[in-house]
DNA sequence: TGTAAAATGAGAAACGTTCTCAAATTAAAA
DNA sequence: TTTTAATTTGAGAACGTTTCTCATTTTACA
């Protein structure tokens, strides 16, 4: 029932792991895993079961470019919002108070759950001109 | 400079403001205006410049779908979050004081100015079991 | 009008992704 | 360990969306 731990995934696993703080796209993966690497094909069906089993995060690029997969096992990234520089690419996990309050709130108020894991706010960082 | 208003974008145009609560694909836009519509290509070129210009609002589908269009001229869709229900499709403007609060407290506490109008959260409305 | 800038259409091409299916790998039973 | 059945793999074909090319047409304005 479960699934099969192959060589493809302890590859894919280990390499997010290590760019937990990296969005990487399935081509970055496979040019990442050089030689070695599972085949094109596989690469996507591995990645599209982590996230499914929620070990992995997928976020679909801005314009038509390709996903971008994260590593997100540990870092519970289903409850909070992700802050998205639209300049530097940068994500920032907000964990705060507010954010909370307001999907209390859009439940309460509107009846809608937010899933916080998947949604993203775009905007502009500190250093890309954020604060003014 | 400025561009021409030619017979297309007037087509187009038309219909999306026709549809401000719906949101169409490119192809939709193009079986929609039946044998008059625009060339494929002119179709993907006029709604990229609409975007653009922030006349229309482009949201990329959930999964490897196509984009997603609304009009969102006149709606002032650049003030306000839009919870997007992942069951049924239907997207809400969020207009409330609290999402003020949080996007004012992430600029003064995170450095980070979020564009509302391009952040999307996702989740379940009330009819698809939202409210429990 | 005449003219220059911009937009169009048809088809080709590019892109990321999914599919197909015989062969290989895996996990667990015998 | 060997057997067995379920799962995964890889190569390449196929897919759907989107962009490109470029000769032709349309637009705006003097």
């Amino acid at each position: 029932m479960a699934h099969y731990m192959t060589k493809g995934r302890r590859q894919i696993l280990a390499l997010l792991e290590e760019n937990q703080d990296k969005q990487l796209t399935a081509e970055d993966i496979f040019v990442a895993l050089g030689k070695d690497a599972p085949g094109q094909s596989s690469v996507y069906r591995i990645l599209s079961s982590m996230v499914e089993e929620g070990e992995v995060r997928r976020e679909r690029g801005a314009d038509g470019d390709g996903a971008l997969y994260q590593y997100a096992e540990n870092l519970g990234c289903g409850d909070h919002f992700h802050l998205k520089c639209t300049e530097c690419g940068k994500v920032v996990h907000l964990r705060c108070r507010l954010s909370d309050e307001l999907t209390h709130h859009i439940l309460s108020d509107h009846g809608f759950i937010v899933d916080k894991g998947r949604s993203v706010l775009y905007g502009r960082c500190a250093e890309c001109g954020g604060r003014k």
